[in-house]
DNA sequence: GCCATTTTTAACCGACCGGTCAAACCTTTT
DNA sequence: AAAAGGTTTGACCGGTCGGTTAAAAATGGC
């Protein structure tokens, strides 16, 4: 039944993308544990032991998934921290990647704070996604933040990745809370605008 | 078997708060899929079939554990803001118990991200564990925080809980990212410090 | 000491899980 | 057209899961 690689033109790179497509969605909408083969396997139109042919197991097939997220991320925010400038406009580039990167993968939020939360298998992966993104704003801070103490980068790093992620993982309750959808256009917009006008003030206060 | 009644004197609210305790450590450890009603019960040094005479399900079960957190989360944020005073020191306040509380139920948000972030079956219990907290912020907020755009009230509280709640859910991260370890007492009072900076820093820029 | 009620237990159940395997299939090379 | 080698499949496996059940043990009232 390989009638796909010739009838379906684009095959987006075969069974094995199709299988790392369906895991994604998965693992992103069930968490690792409540994810099943089986369910990879009907999403993606495949039979089940072809994720175990192609990847080794259940927890290789998430490792997949995480890598490619970890590739595109560290990628997204790479390009957006290459130019040079002064460093609000270094940080508020840094953060505009960082929200566009989840507001246009969604499911990648949940997967990260998943595996932090549970049991973690991941962590060194996790810590290897987070690390660049640690170094950027401690290198961008070096100038204006001391290098311990409250006020340190460090400190700095945690409130603002913070201040981001959460605002997408907990949007599922904020939808109760909140007379509009926290994932519109409009909204996104809106805590964009807030994350920008707290580093301003933030690094105000730094250089006062 | 029940000679627990009589050999051990306290019991612990009985059985079913053995278990509940036993429940509370496993689901917080392992998340709510990985933990099984075995290891709860092998915890708590009870037969399995008990949780089930007592808690109708595992779901139930883990239900029970959250009203616990629950309650205890609402009473201790309700006395830290009960007192009047400037709006500064409520928010101090407000923040100082929140820390306080994840301090010393540091599995409290493993719980409540892992909810949030896998299938959210209780989405409402976090919605209502979270909606007093966000409903204090919005009313110390009103005198200063306009009602609606990038500046509201409820930009802060995401902000605020995130910057709180993130520093400990990513704990285990940071533990392989910083030089000391982010769970000491010293690490969590500079944390402290920082938040108390950045309300101050805040609220000034608000003000102004 | 006996009875009614509540607790506690061991054994068990069907469902479903991740993973395996040998056979069938398809494509390419010769 | 046949050999060869990578792909795909359905059937299957041992193990574990949440949950049930009938009976034993403990308890409290009389």
């Amino acid at each position: 039944m390989a009638r796909g690689r010739t009838i379906e033109k684009v095959d987006h790179a075969g069974r094995q993308g199709r299988i790392l497509d369906a895991a994604d969605a998965v693992f992103g909408e069930k968490g690792y544990d409540a994810a099943t083969a089986r369910d990879i396997a009907a999403r993606a139109g495949v039979n089940k032991a072809l994720i175990f042919y192609y990847f080794r197991s259940k927890d290789g097939l998430f490792e997949h998934v995480l890598e490619r997220y970890y590739e595109a991320h560290s990628a997204a925010l790479k390009t957006a921290f290459a130019t040079e400038g002064p460093v609000s406009e270094r940080l508020h580039r840094l953060i505009d990647a960082y929200v566009d990167f989840i507001d246009t993968n969604r499911r990648w939020p949940r997967l990260v704070q998943g595996q932090v939360c549970g049991e973690g298998l991941h962590l060194a992966l996790i810590a290897r996604n987070l690390a660049p993104m640690y170094r950027w704003v401690e290198e961008a801070l070096a100038e204006v933040a001391p290098e311990s103490g409250p006020l340190a980068a460090r400190q700095f790093f945690l409130t603002f990745s913070g201040a981001v992620i959460n605002y997408f993982t907990y949007a599922p309750v904020l939808a109760e809370l909140w007379p509009e959808d926290p994932m519109s256009v409009a909204a996104v917009a809106e805590r964009r605008a807030h994350l920008h006008w707290l580093v301003d003030v933030i690094l105000a206060a730094l250089t006062r």
